[in-house]
DNA sequence: GGATTTTGGTTGTATATACAAGTTTTTCGG
DNA sequence: CCGAAAAACTTGTATATACAACCAAAATCC
């Protein structure tokens, strides 16, 4: 490996073991140069390419300091239902439904990569802001990838939450609809009269390939999906 | 400006301009230095930085190249409803409702950083597949950075194509909702009965700030939006 | 004590150089 | 003519150096 790029695993670590903390100040050029044993501009351009990344930010005449973790990303505010009711002031409860192993079927099994009628994990949750309902989750997991995730109080931590940190996110792809809700979700979302939801269908990818399958339905007129969705293109 | 920006500055024009195609060969990291009298290192700065925004590739021993205007972004089932449509077998047909020019409300002017009631240009369109109406387009544009845009023939173009050749893309920021259209809205889509609509409000940035703010509704029964939104997470 | 200047540290830009690693083209030997 | 070797060119990594721009704290001056 170039020595540069060790620089930048060594900085990595640091920053994911919390040995490095948000805001704190990182070695400078020189600092690390010496450490290391290379010159100014071979760890000067570990430090680049991670603030490229995000993951620093510099100040001329300053410093590099790590940068804040929860980055406006496309989907922070649809993952991390938990705190966006808790940041809007309101009590975040979630109700667990369903915690099960079942034999997969065959769409799921397509989408996480699996066979059919092979063992997967299935969880059935309800978030709640106050005590009115936002949202039905219903998520298949790949055991092969969380074989403890039916051992989770998911009363106590999201399953987006939990799966981030055992599998780490890499990619996502999603599917945003408009749908009719049927009779078990309006009951579970305590409509009394049906109203459009939307249903947004996620299969999440970690470095190992597909890890859950979730569809997340919400009444439209109690969520708002994503806040924003604010995301870069490519060129 | 610095030298690398200003050898940035370049090739992006010549890429933008069309002079340099896709896939085509960039000068080399020697040929960019003499030209510009810069060093090499200097040169391959501006090369590198291309390179981190996917607008070139590099092959070791090869040469450098314009990359592909790589357009199966996050958006792209949702921009190009007509080539969508055309592709699913149908004929696509845009119905212009209206195109002028208009004194900028509020919040319009708030996304776009104009002054309140300062001119905005305006249109409104429904896009049809066959003689479906999928998606009414309600669309406001930056006088400033789009002057010809109510000279435009918008049946035969869709907006977002014109607007993305005469100010490309950089950025785009999304809210998705789930919400029950007004009559007019219903009448235009010709819904005999309201159902579940999904409203994407789109706002489009290029490389000089905000250029359009879009409101896409589209029946949850006809349209899925994103077909897949696919996009990769940071970090 | 307060305002100003100096100083030292930090990042930012630029250059010249050297060698490594990979590909393509040319040359040369058979 | 063919194949192998050599040359030429490309990008990739690394170093040493110089100076500019910026900031904060220390030193100095009044």
């Amino acid at each position: 490996m170039a020595k540069f790029a060790e620089i930048k695993e060594f900085m990595l670590r640091q920053i994911e073991s919390g040995a490095w903390p948000e805001h704190s100040r990182v070695p400078s050029e020189n600092e690390l140069a010496e450490q290391f044993s290379v010159s100014r501009m071979t760890a000067r351009r570990a430090l680049q390419e991670l603030t490229e990344q995000s993951i620093l930010y510099r100040t001329q005449g300053v410093g590099s300091f790590v940068a804040a973790l929860k980055s406006q990303s496309s989907l922070l505010e649809i993952r991390n239902i938990a705190d966006e009711v808790q940041s809007g002031g309101h009590a975040y409860r979630a109700k667990l439904l369903q915690l099960t192993e079942l034999p997969c079927p065959g769409i799921v099994a397509t989408a996480l990569g699996l066979k059919r009628n092979e063992p997967v994990f299935f969880s059935l949750i309800v978030h709640f802001s106050d005590s009115l309902p936002l949202q039905l989750e219903a998520r298949y997991v790949n055991p092969k990838q969380v074989p403890l995730y039916t051992q989770q109080d998911f009363q106590e931590i999201t399953p987006h939450l939990y799966l981030s940190e055992i599998a780490p996110l890499t990619e996502a792809e999603h599917i945003v609809e408009a749908i009719w809700p049927d009779e078990f979700t309006c009951q579970h979302l305590a409509l009394k009269k049906p109203e459009p939801c939307l249903r947004l269908t996620r299969r999440t990818f970690s470095r190992d390939g597909a890890v859950s399958l979730a569809y997340l339905t919400s009444p439209g007129s109690r969520y708002r999906l994503g806040g924003h969705l604010n995301f870069a293109l490519p060129r």
